[in-house]
DNA sequence: ACAACTTACATGCATATACATCTTTATACA
DNA sequence: TGTATAAAGATGTATATGCATGTAAGTTGT
């Protein structure tokens, strides 16, 4: 009897859905969603950058990426100029959105640790690693 | 210097965002995205099934699920009938739902293929093995 | 039988995500 | 110096996803 072909993407979905929640649950003290505190993250860690820069790090659509800024813009956490390049935004946190952040990361580290103490720390590799291989697919 | 530390989170919801990206292309000449595929898949292995099965299945939350369905209702290949139960729906495919679903399976498989290809059995079982863990936490 | 509780599903709301396409600005080259 | 091309973002459209909450229908205890 030929086992269930398990769908790669869908079981990966499944566990995405799963932990997205986690951090979502240790996150909303916060009122930030995960995906934003990546965000908010991510600028923290590359001070000025741009949407374009952004994309990259975040493996993000660019399009997904300008509506995902807004509610972050428009709530006063990240600051928009234009750049040199007149085309470019330049993007980087306000006051307001370091401090958020910094209560924020308080609790992903509460969600990480609880993540990683559940998984252990060859699951925790192991989620890494797949990961990154499955990101380098992206053509 | 401490390295980096990836939040697990972020790096499995890029992993899903390549690999479903993926899955979508080769899904694309169906018309169907994953998440729709998927549901069709699950309904044509459990036959006759229902909402809540259906949830537990995908990993789904209930509202998340509700929506889903309604384009695939709308489109004519998913029937909905009362239960016993006048509480319940009942799901079946049509036999349109049923076509599109075998059209659609040559696809997945070609996806399925490239993407085992790519990642090579070890990798393969990894992701499935990791997401099953993960997927374990949910409480 | 009836009130209290529970279960199944839907809806309002907000964000997440991407494809196709449009606008604006920069660049390259004849 | 124009003009074609490319690059950066935004917007229209559609689905994906979940929380809080609402509604209808079944179940339970008295």
């Amino acid at each position: 009897m030929e086992p269930f072909e398990h769908c790669l993407n869908l079981e990966l979905r499944k566990a995405n859905r799963v932990l997205s929640q986690i951090y979502d649950s240790f996150l909303a003290p916060s009122g930030l969603k995960t995906s934003q505190f990546s965000i908010l993250r991510a600028i923290k860690f590359l001070k000025n950058t741009t949407n374009s820069e952004l994309q990259d790090t975040l493996v993000l659509d660019q399009t997904s990426l300008s509506r995902a800024l807004k509610p972050l813009i428009r709530d006063g956490y990240i600051d928009v100029r234009v750049g040199v390049d007149r085309r470019q935004k330049q993007l980087l946190l306000t006051v307001k959105g370091r401090t958020l952040y910094a209560d924020a990361e308080k609790l992903w580290l509460d969600a990480q640790a609880y993540v990683s103490d559940k998984l252990g720390p060859e699951m925790k590799r192991s989620l890494l690693n797949m990961s990154d291989i499955v990101v380098e697919l992206k053509g």
